[in-house]
DNA sequence: CCTTGAACTCAAGTTCACTTCAACTTGAAC
DNA sequence: GTTCAAGTTGAAGTGAACTTGAGTTCAAGG
């Protein structure tokens, strides 16, 4: 490949927004590849810009590093997503995004019941769910899905 | 107050379904109080049940552990919350959860929008917005509100 | 050749909300 | 008086997703 066809790290992080060491680690967790030049430069192909897109819109969609890591395995490295590629991956980030909302209109009309009674009682308030009422899978299980519990350390 | 009436930290976990090692933490932030024996041991009054119920509910809100706090510190200490306390606290989370929601829908609209052109254009594409279309305040700017935004390490 | 900005590496740091650990001490029951 | 579960402290660790810093090298223009 023509090596003018190849951009460097400066290109790289004016287009696609991230910074160059958000770049370094994508590449060190395998997201994307680089070529490099004689002196050891990071010199990358176009299609990664698409790829940076990709990564930024999976994040914004609340996907981790390692999910879009498996997601973008799926799509074979050279090729940019077919629509097919598009059209089932977008389906699942719908499914995601509709599980999110689907969790917070849980949380509101929780809270909407509690407003009359201004309760928060340990024991039958289900919106401010202590363990003994619902299981224990952490704060606020039952009530938010995996996605949007704020992630806790450590959670065994 | 008669000391049979404060409750020791056993209690406290079970009642609460708090660890232990969250209620330190929560005494040393500041979001509680507790009073100790003789023997220095942490001896609780039982209003502190309530107040790590408020915790846990804000929690799954998404509140911040200083955005908690500062809840709290507009009701004063031992009173339990009014009617019109809980009342202008539940609208204020409300509105949270609201502007949550809001946002994943604009990102599904956004996300739909893509669906048919399979493009993820760096330069068009509203849904995978990169740094130079829209603004700089990180990855997201413009989609997700801060309190979606995945807390990004060290945000200057 | 010289300068200068861009890029490099590797280790360590950051934030949040806790947890875990090690090494004690308390306190209620028997 | 002994036992032992329950409690204490302070320091260090956790995970995610990067950032920062120090010290060094590259590459392109003049």
């Amino acid at each position: 490949m023509d090596p003018r066809d190849l951009l460097p790290m400066g290109e790289i992080t004016r287009r696609s927004g991230f910074a160059a060491s958000a770049i370094r680690y994508y590449e060190a967790e395998g997201l994307i590849e680089a070529d490099r030049s004689s002196g050891g430069q990071r010199r990358f192909e176009r299609n990664v810009l698409r790829r940076l897109a990709f990564i930024r819109a999976a994040s914004n969609v609340g996907l981790t590093i390692g999910e879009i890591r498996d997601e973008l395995s799926r799509l074979p490295d050279n090729r940019t997503p077919t629509k097919a590629d598009w059209h089932r991956i977008s389906r699942h980030w719908r499914q995601r995004l509709d599980d999110q909302i689907a969790a917070l209109e849980r949380l509101k009309s929780g809270l909407d019941g509690c407003i009359g009674c201004g309760c928060l009682s340990l024991r039958s308030c289900a919106f401010s769910n202590p363990g003994d009422v619902l299981d224990q899978r952490g704060p606020g299980a039952g009530l938010l899905p995996d996605t949007l519990r704020r992630p806790h350390p450590t959670r065994r």
